[in-house]
DNA sequence: GGTATAAATAATTATATGTTTATATGAAAA
DNA sequence: TTTTCATATAAACATATAATTATTTATACC
């Protein structure tokens, strides 16, 4: 017997988190190896790992490891329904247009 | 300057708990007191209480105030993006049904 | 082999969160 | 106005979680 609304709160707990939020907003666009995460988000190596391994386990994200490097690719497969969530994150463009200072307008 | 990230978070750790949850479908029946809530989830007082709140300075519930009794109401107004997944809780029905022990097939 | 790089894991710290227990508010009824 | 009922709030406790630091695994390159 599985309680389907602890089911749901697991995966929008694991969803709640902005760290999480922004890698899989970014894992939208294309995949990614943990380094390219890291640079990105400006977050440290483990933290960036910890989180992937949280979200592979919910079975959202997947691996392929390719040399000394692993990949992460979104897999929405199982979730049908948190499409047209995700993509409303912000990716790899939003982000660094909120990272660059605009000029200022004369 | 919002962090569109950290809200959309921050809305997802609200939802990310059974209890809160179970709270949210039995509203998306019906209007319900804080005594009905805490029977019909076999939860404290404070607790349910607590947690009313929190959805409460979401904006997700509201509340009115009749005589001694306080009344919670759901509130998707801002929330048109929720309305589909929180038709998937379930209400009081479905929650009798799980609590209730069914018969053994002869 | 030895070293460098990429990522994972472990251990620690700090913080956040949910639940319980106890107490307070506030309205109705006696 | 005292008591009762419904709810809220506060404090204490326990648990869970994210981030940091340090270390380990694994692969590539010399």
């Amino acid at each position: 017997m599985h309680d389907k609304l602890a089911d749901m709160a697991e995966l929008l707990k694991l969803l709640g988190d902005r760290m999480r939020l922004a890698i899989l907003g970014l894992l939208q666009e294309r995949e990614l190896c943990v380094g390219d995460i890291v640079e990105l988000l400006g977050t440290s190596q483990p933290n960036a790992s910890q989180h992937l391994r949280k979200l592979k386990s919910a079975g959202l994200v997947r691996e392929y490891k390719r040399g000394q490097w692993v990949y992460y690719s979104l897999n929405l497969n199982d979730f049908p329904d948190l499409r047209i969530f995700l993509s409303q994150l912000p990716g790899r463009k939003e982000r660094l247009i909120s990272l660059a200072e605009l000029p200022d307008r004369k």
